[in-house]
DNA sequence: AACTCACTCTCAACCACAGCTCGAT
DNA sequence: TTATCGAGCTGTGGTTGAGAGTGAG
């Protein structure tokens, strides 16, 4: 990456509060002659004034934001905008939409908060709740939103929220270890660890060229202490998961940008992360690079959670594509498939050339019908 | 400009079943 | 409180067909 272009992306040289000149902007006043940057601070008696005002690009934090993602959970100018979502098909296929005025009436203003929220999606839903433990203030709620304080929660984990991107993999229904979001018990919100599964765990196990899993990241045999997620495949699964040899897993967040680094404000016990409010003390500047090294960090590529049944899914037999049942219980299999069975019956009128990848453990049930072992 | 046709590309649905979850006992 | 049982759910991959998109005529 171009240094320039890495120093827009890191925000190096965010405009300052064209104000008071001290922090960093987080908002521009389209009232203002000329328009202003301000910071959250300045940005208060423009609220009172009911000028017109929206988020700083919190890529570049340099210019007012055009769009906002919603799978990117970010306001981005339409520089950045441009940059991010071509990088790959998939940035692409993002839904954005224009950015609205903070202060513009309630309800459809930000698609990314509010329409969420109507349309019942939980995580969504409860970065609206989380914003003042179901605020009766909606203004400083949104303006919460936009220094942060409302999605920071978020910035930490990978969400399924990022709906529109391959990778996701819906977190499986245990309640066990997961981790769990209660902020102020409005919402309880499952992540989705596909983000970081292969390169920032580092277990990729599988042939293939996906990332995997472990299922002590699902809901077992997982602790989180101090920031730091402590695995333990040992406990299950040692069977088949290819990483449970060496299980000298212990991924900070960082790393991983699994857990929120919060000093303060999480109380993290038996794999529960109980955030009721946001963390005061942590930066902008912090949560915003914690933000960008998850979202550089994010994987597209299809994540394995079960490797075992990868396994199984991949010894499988199957007709046309489907599984189908059982080679050994041919009885069935010939009611099923009667043509098939026919077929297979009838003496072939020629030696059938072997593919070039031929297994002797390939068993061909009447051309296309096969069990292909993967032991 | 509007329409048809052929072709390419994308993506959801389908299937079986091991393993998991969770409520009941 | 703990253990056990069973019903129901989840996730896995290759193929297919429907639908969208595109370009030529």
């Amino acid at each position: 990456m171009e240094v320039g272009l890495a120093a827009r992306y890191w925000g190096v040289g965010g405009r300052r509060c064209g104000a008071c000149g001290g922090p960093p902007a987080a908002v521009h006043c389209r009232t203002c002659p000329g328009g202003a940057y301000l910071c959250a601070g300045c940005d208060a008696g423009h609220a009172r004034a009911g000028h017109e005002r929206v988020c700083v690009c919190e890529v570049c934090e340099r210019a007012p934001a055009a769009v906002t993602c919603r799978a990117d959970a970010a306001a981005l100018c339409a520089a950045c905008d441009a940059d991010i979502h071509d990088a790959n098909p998939l940035a692409r296929r993002h839904e954005r939409v224009p950015v609205q005025p903070i202060g513009a009436a309630a309800a459809p203003a930000d698609p990314l908060l509010f329409a969420a929220a109507a349309a019942g999606e939980k995580d969504d839903a409860g970065m609206l709740a989380v914003g003042g433990g179901g605020s009766n203030n909606k203004v400083d709620g949104k303006l919460d939103f936009l220094f942060a304080d409302v999605m920071d929660p978020f910035l930490g984990q990978d969400f399924a929220r990022f709906t529109y991107a391959d990778s996701v993999v819906p977190s499986n229904g245990s309640s066990g270890g997961a981790l769990d979001l209660d902020f102020g018990g409005a919402v309880a919100a499952r992540p989705s660890y596909s983000s970081y599964t292969a390169a920032s765990l580092g277990h990729s196990g599988s042939s293939s060229e996906v990332g995997l899993v472990p299922d002590a990241m699902c809901g077992r045999g997982g602790s989180v202490t101090g920031g730091v997620i402590e695995l333990d495949f040992a406990q299950s699964k040692a069977a088949y998961l290819p990483c449970a040899a060496t299980p000298t897993h212990s991924v900070s967040s960082f790393d991983a940008g699994a857990v929120p680094d919060r000093s303060d404000g999480g109380v993290m016990a038996a794999g529960r992360v109980a955030a009721a409010a946001p963390a005061p003390a942590e930066s902008r500047e912090a949560r915003l690079m914690r933000y960008r090294e998850k979202r550089k960090n994010r994987r597209f590529e299809k994540t394995i959670r079960y490797a075992s049944r990868k396994a199984y899914a991949e010894s499988r037999p199957r007709v046309k594509g489907r599984f189908a049942k059982r080679a050994d219980d041919a009885d069935a299999e010939a009611a099923a498939f009667p043509s098939a069975a026919a077929a297979a019956a009838q003496p072939p009128k020629q030696p059938q050339p072997q593919p070039a990848a031929y297994h002797p453990y390939v068993l061909d049930f009447a051309a296309g019908y096969g069990v292909v072992p993967t032991f």
